[in-house]
DNA sequence: CTCCTGTCCTGCCGGC
DNA sequence: TGCCGGCAGGACAGGA
């Protein structure tokens, strides 16, 4: 479930074994996932990888002639590298394979198929049907406590939903916004207007902070980024509240049983955990 | 504009 | 043992 560290992390791991390489052959097994491959895929065939770089949770591939290669993991999406040599042996589900000069052989595999891969050019990027109506990168000056409460004003959507919400903030999915809540000591019930100034405050806080946590877990758990099988970018980490229904959260002090531990409940048909003595 | 639900897709797990 | 339902969730479409 790559939200926006996993597809950081996943970017580092890129960035060290594609910037400056040039791409030799491309090929995908199927005419889709979510969308249509593009029909002019070959056009990166030839073209050298001159900067990755994130937005929200897509991967860009910037490459010659201003060209950018888009890659959305979707929920169940993977990126594996073979170094020059190694063997491949095709597994199911691998979609795309990109091979470079070098000898590097990058797979995208996805079992599920949430995942899309785009084509399209810097000068288009603010316009693309993909991009357009983006909030803010969390760790940028716009994503603010003011932004926010002006945001949410009008809003009476749980605030749980308005943190998954990628015109609000971008980046933030089901475990994080959980786990920011929990970190804010924010009800991910309440009402979205209800919010005051220093909860936003708070808010904004949280959500920095237990994705730049989990980022440095990224960096730190993997050697490069890399897993030892080439697979980029997902690491184990443990949560606070998220997936410990019954359980303590993280500090917990109390009598589980008399408090039941971390709640779960359903929200827009997604399951949120919160604790109910410290989120109010 | 916001809200709310359904849809896509496969793997996994628990219950019977 | 096998079948079935439910769940996992990122993003968008469409109707209210």
């Amino acid at each position: 479930m790559p939200e926006l560290p996993e597809v950081e992390t996943v970017c580092r791991g890129l960035a060290r074994v594609m910037t400056g390489n040039k791409i030799k052959a491309v090929s995908t097994a199927r005419k889709d996932l979510r969308i249509p491959f593009p029909r002019d895929m070959q056009s990166i065939e030839g073209q050298r990888v001159t900067k990755i770089s994130r937005r929200a949770k897509y991967i860009l591939i910037s490459l010659n002639k201003d060209k950018i290669l888009i890659i959305h993991l979707g929920m169940s999406g993977s990126l594996v590298i073979k170094n020059k040599g190694e063997h491949y042996k095709p597994a199911k589900h691998d979609h795309m394979v990109i091979d470079f000069d070098n000898g590097t052989r990058i797979i995208f595999n996805d079992p599920r198929r949430f995942g899309l891969v785009a084509l399209t050019h810097v000068q288009d990027m603010p316009r693309h049907k993909l991009f357009r109506h983006l909030g803010p990168e969390p760790f940028d000056k716009k994503f603010s406590a003011s932004y926010l409460g002006n945001k949410l004003k009008s809003r009476k959507a749980a605030i749980k939903l308005s943190l998954m919400d990628q015109k609000i903030v971008v980046g933030v999915g089901n475990i994080y916004a959980s786990e920011s809540l929990f970190f804010a000591g924010i009800d991910p019930r309440r009402k979205s207007k209800s919010l005051t100034m220093p909860e936003m405050k708070k808010i904004v806080a949280a959500v920095r902070k237990v994705l730049t946590a989990a980022i440095r877990a990224g960096g730190s758990s993997l050697r490069n980024y890399v897993q030892s099988n080439g697979e980029l970018g997902y690491f184990q980490r443990h949560w606070a509240v998220y997936g410990k229904e019954g359980q303590k959260c993280k500090g917990c002090r109390c009598d589980i049983k008399k408090t039941g531990g971390v709640q779960r409940l359903i929200q827009g048909g997604r399951a949120s955990f919160y604790c109910k003595i410290k989120q109010k």
